[in-house]
This record gives structure tokens, C-alpha cells and sequence, in this order.
DNA sequence: GGCCATGCTTGCAAAATGCAAGTGAACCGT
DNA sequence: ACGGTTCACTTGCATTTTGCAAGCATGGCC
């Protein structure tokens, strides 16, 4: 399995890149993202679960009955291909 | 729509970015890509012709029955976010 | 104790993906 | 010119993923 691969094993899923380009701004609470980013209520929780067990996100409980989530370093390191892929998204030629 | 979310909308689905990052190397036939990739080969087709209409590569047709397919200038655009998924696909931390 | 906000889970329909077999066109040798 | 082979797909159907809508659990507030 090439690393391209096993990169896409892990971010490849609908969503997952999204949510990780959110979270580069710093932590964020379920509701935010969901409000953000316009996903289904499921898959951005089964979505933070995968991203969670990867080692790219973790969950940091907050007061009351809140939590947010924030990137670890091996999230954070995800930054350079999220913005080579925006830039190409942006381009027209 | 996001920047990102522009560019998963061409190259998000399975599959897609594993091709583009085999027609880095060069022009590829259809046989080649299916045996090098181990992709379906329903989903090969249905991706080429995506992949086609949406400008990141062409058909060029050989000699025979035969044709290969190509990337275009915005197809090899690509390669800058592809090698840096690869990257981060290869680390363990 | 009733109400609300937040963060999910659940049930089910729709769409995407995968597998295996089949199709059609072009060439190749005889 | 005919049959066999290769190549590039298409088709039918099962499985998996995604999406939508509604429901549930916990904690705080009044």
C-alpha cells in the first residue's frame, strides 16, 4: 500500500478533510462544526471517531455537558496538503 | 464552498487521487492502471470520464484499439498536495 | 421538577462502491 | 475472410457508505 494510500486510508472519508481544516483555526465544539460545515449530525460523529482512534484529533472536555475537539500534532501536520489542495481548488485553468 | 471543498468535489472520490498520482509518472493505459491500482474496473471508467470532464486529464488514443490517458497542466497541478498527503501518509508520530 | 441546550444515537432511504460476467471493436495469424 | 486474442470498457446485482429525520441522555438553570 503506497503511502498516498494509507494517507487516504485515514483523511480520504467525505468529510474528514473538512473537519480537520476547520479545526486548524483551533479547537472546536460538535455543534460549531456541524453548523460550519453543513454535515450530517452521524457522520461528523462517526467521522471524530475515526479521526480520534487515527491520532489526528482528541477530545478536550470542556464545563458542563460540553467537549471540544482539537487537532494533535499529527493533525496539525495534515495543514500543508489541506492548503495545496485549496490552492488547487481555486484556480480555474 | 470552500476552496477544499471545491477541490474533494473533483478529486474526493475513491480512487481519484491515486490515479492522478499514477499518471504523474507518464501517460498509462486503462489495463495499466487497473493492474497497477487493483481498482474495479467499473469504477476505473467512471472516474476517467469524471477526471476527463472536469479538465485534469485527456484520452490520447494510440495506435489499434488502444488509448492512454494523460494528465493535463492542471492535472499535474496536482502533484504539490498529492506528495504532501504522501508525506504525511509515510509518518508514524 | 420542568425546561432548555448540547452532543450525540438510531432507523431507514438513497447513493456510491465492488464483484463478476458479458460486450464490442480492432488487430493478428492463417 | 475467419477465428482467436487483446483491450477497453458496460451491465447486473450485492454490499457498503452516506444522508435525513427523529429520538435519547446528560447537565445546568429557574
Amino acid at each position: 500500500m503506497s503511502d498516498l494510500a494509507a494517507a487516504l486510508d485515514i483523511v480520504g472519508a467525505r468529510w474528514a478533510l473538512l473537519i480537520v481544516e476547520r479545526l486548524l483555526d483551533g479547537p472546536q465544539r460538535y455543534g460549531d462544526l456541524q453548523r460550519d460545515l453543513g454535515v450530517p449530525t452521524n457522520m461528523l460523529a462517526t467521522r471524530l471517531r475515526e479521526l480520534e482512534a487515527a491520532g489526528v484529533l482528541i477530545r478536550l472536555p470542556l464545563r458542563h455537558n460540553t467537549r471540544a475537539y482539537a487537532l494533535t500534532d499529527r493533525g496539525f501536520a495534515l495543514r500543508e496538503a489541506i492548503v495545496a489542495l485549496g490552492n488547487w481548488g481555486r484556480r480555474d485553468s
